[in-house]
RNA sequence: GGAGAGAUGGCCGAGUGGUCGAAGGCGCUCCCCUGCUAAGGGAGUAUAGGCACAAAACGCUUAUCGAGGGUUCGAAUCCCUCUCUCUCCGCCA
């Protein structure tokens, strides 16, 4: 959410970054509505000033054991004033409110200007790109092979965009979540969380996915209320992505000066609906309903932003380094950014099989978009509260991470080779081979 | 699932219709006092908005006592719905 000072003060500007990401700020209407707004917000609060200074009179007459009915009388065709007031300021508030929440953050001065993916801006390249003297599988072929990848059965138990994993394949996949887990912990000096995989309205609202990407959800009721789920009930979804409740952590809290800057992971699976991406990656791990990430988040003072964005990118990259995976560091441009961010840098793995980057990690400073929607704050210097930054990042996408060993690693009999760094959480393991060939 | 008790400021806690944004205490900040320390005295100490202003401060004003709605001239206090916490019983990984 930006600040509406902002708005109200520099319109021209932040209607002109805002084009840059192909966000059409409603200006007219916003302007009208502020304008009403002022109007009817003075009124009422007039109204209310004047209702409230008579009430106070007559608790002092009544105390005072005198009669009240004269200043009663005087007030008695305020009520229904004030009500319609009331109302219509309502009303002009919601909707600006509901303006508010669904324009995306401004992208930051340093993030290059263009329209889609073919704009973003590479930063920099690691690793060997491999090379191969046999006919390269991809990894659905290479985890069909090994019989320990199985999407018919995936598809049977719960339809497309699942997975069946299996045997070694089901323990690399682990072993990449323990890890990266480990990695983070023990040498980035990030503090372990277990968190809710069901969040609130709230909580999505926080971090930016709610009201305006609820399609992309998964929604989940408690089967007693299923057929008629009062709107007073709660129900919840399933987070897309751990940064909804680990952000969240800090909702509504003044963070005390000392405990900055706050840096959480975590490792979840992550639910999304894929509306909209029909015919996409429709093969393979790419895509799914459901997938593994371990996810960063930084929670910061301003000033300190973007270096703790270098940091988590860096942190990201540490992984796919001590992998051995090739990748690169992109600059995503003003047009790809994700709502909430300010600047964000993906981080794309080579996959022989598609010979080419794909993303493996995004990594975005929110600056104070979801600080203001969260209200997470530090105490400044003259003890007043100022908001905090947020980031996050992914450390990596598992599914993704998988896919890129599988691939990266195959041998010519069919075999995939196990990273070094992976091979203790393997209990010594080297090499998915079938069944068979064991 | 059943029965009951709760939710108040940074924390504890009082407050069952009126001068309550909220007693008292703790904590914190500043000042005074005493060689230092401890003790003591005084003052201050919620948040988000709006108006006005070039802007800040000040000022005026509104809202907020778990959330939402209602009754009332007036609600922390009464009524309804929801959420959460605690105790006991049942069930359960």
């Amino acid at each position: 959410m930006l600040d509406i000072q902002l708005l109200r003060t520099d319109l021209e500007q932040i209607i002109h970054k805002l084009a840059s990401r192909n966000y059409q700020f409603p200006v007219e209407r916003f302007n009208q509505l502020e304008h009403d707004r002022k109007k009817i917000q003075t009124h009422t609060e007039a109204l209310q000033a004047k209702r409230n200074a008579a009430s106070k009179c007559i608790g002092q007459a009544k105390s005072k054991g005198e009669d009240a009915s004269e200043i009663l009388a005087e007030i008695a065709s305020l009520g229904d004033a004030l009500k319609t007031s009331e109302n219509h300021l309502e009303q002009i508030q919601s909707e600006l409110q509901a303006i508010l929440y669904e324009v995306p953050n401004l992208p930051h001065d340093s993030v290059p200007e263009g329209n889609g993916e073919e704009d973003n801006q590479e930063i920099r390249r690691w690793g060997e790109i491999p090379e191969f003297n046999f006919a390269i599988m991809d990894h659905v072929s290479l985890g069909e092979n090994l019989n320990m990848l199985d999407f018919e059965t995936a598809a049977k138990l719960s339809g497309a965009r699942f997975s069946l994993m299996k045997d070694n394949l089901a323990r690399l996949h682990r072993a990449l979540a323990q890890f990266m887990l480990d990695t983070h912990v023990q040498e980035n000096g990030y503090t372990e969380t277990y968190v809710p995989y069901l969040v609130n309205r709230n909580s999505l609202q926080g971090t930016g996915q709610l009201p305006k990407f609820e399609a992309d959800l998964f929604a989940v009721t408690a089967g007693n209320n299923k057929t008629n789920p009062s709107e007073h009930h709660e129900h919840f979804y399933l987070i897309p992505t751990a940064e909804v409740p680990i952000t969240n952590i800090v909702r509504d809290e003044i963070i005390p000066f000392k405990a900055l800057p706050l840096k959480f992971v975590a490792h979840t699976p992550c639910f999304r609906s894929e509306a909209g991406s029909y015919g996409r990656d429709t093969r393979g791990l790419i895509r799914q309903h459901q997938f593994d990430k371990v996810e960063l988040v930084h929670i910061v003072h301003p000033d300190e932003s973007y270096a703790a964005l270098e940091e988590l990118v860096g942190n990201a990259e540490k992984i796919l380094q001590k992998l051995k995976l090739p990748y690169r560091v992109m600059a995503l441009c003003t047009g790809d950014m994700g709502f909430s961010a300010a600047k964000t840098y993906d981080i794309e793995v080579w996959l022989p099989a598609q010979k080419t980057y794909r993303e493996i990690s995004s990594c975005s400073n929110c600056e104070a978009f979801q600080a203001r929607r969260m209200q997470v704050r530090f105490r400044n210097g003259n003890g007043k509260p100022v908001l905090l930054h947020t980031l996050n990042g992914s450390g990596l996408a598992i599914g993704r991470t998988l896919v890129a060993v599988l691939e990266n690693f195959q041998n010519a009999d069919g075999s995939v080779s196990i990273p070094e760094v992976l091979q203790p959480y393997m209990n010594g393991l080297d090499r998915l081979r079938t069944a068979g060939g064991k």
